[in-house]
DNA sequence: CGCTAATATCCGTATTTCCGAATATACGGA
DNA sequence: TCCGTATATTCGGAAATACGGATATTAGCG
């Protein structure tokens, strides 16, 4: 189960900490489009989203050869909280972008 | 300036963790009930301590040889909240109480 | 000044985390 | 079944972090 400690871990971390800002209150999100907003390797890009997945901050669904990542939707209040507090400072700190090239159906 | 990443890898680790929730919402508490509280070596809480001043997530006043620290009332809202958020889990998960000895003045 | 208490800093070592190229896996289509 | 694309995992090494005993600093007191 998510402890506060892991979450903080978590995000951390400038990588991670962009991943939750591009899926926050953006629905699913493509890994390829990931990748592309990052701006790094794809191993980095995806060794990071494994890391979410395994706190379950993150979670995944196949659809084809692609996989598209949402935050968890069954994370618990205080989770929901501390990144919603975040969200908005780190956009601004760590100049995240998502340009939607639905580069998949 | 503190940026999100920053306060959570401040965050990221349990005596980190504990003593922000031991501070939190207590005003001034010395560093002896800290070390007590902690149950860890004098050092290590201290050396935790500079870096939480480091971030200036906590202030520092010197009263003789004590020194008593609290949470930074000037933190940026975001921090506030987050903190707000992630204290009451953390208390429950990492088993944090102070008993106030005052040792000191 | 010398002594003691409280706290901070130093420093060598152990542990953890991060990186990214290389490789493996999973899937769809020919 | 073989191929190409998308993504995940492995692995060795580099970098960052944590640890705690020893030592330094600061303050109060006689």
């Amino acid at each position: 189960m998510l402890t506060p400690t892991q979450l903080c871990k978590c995000l951390g971390d400038d990588i991670r900490l962009s991943l939750i800002c591009l899926l926050h209150g953006q629905g699913e999100v493509c890994v390829c489009d990931l990748v592309e907003a990052m701006q790094a390797p794809q191993s980095t890009v995806s060794r990071h989203l494994a890391q979410l997945r395994q706190c379950e901050l993150v979670v995944a669904r196949r659809q084809g050869t692609w996989m598209h990542y949402q935050l968890n939707p069954a994370l618990p209040d205080w989770a929901t909280a501390a990144i919603q507090a975040l969200v908005a400072p780190a956009r601004a700190s760590l100049n995240i972008s998502l340009t939607n090239t639905a580069c998949c159906g």
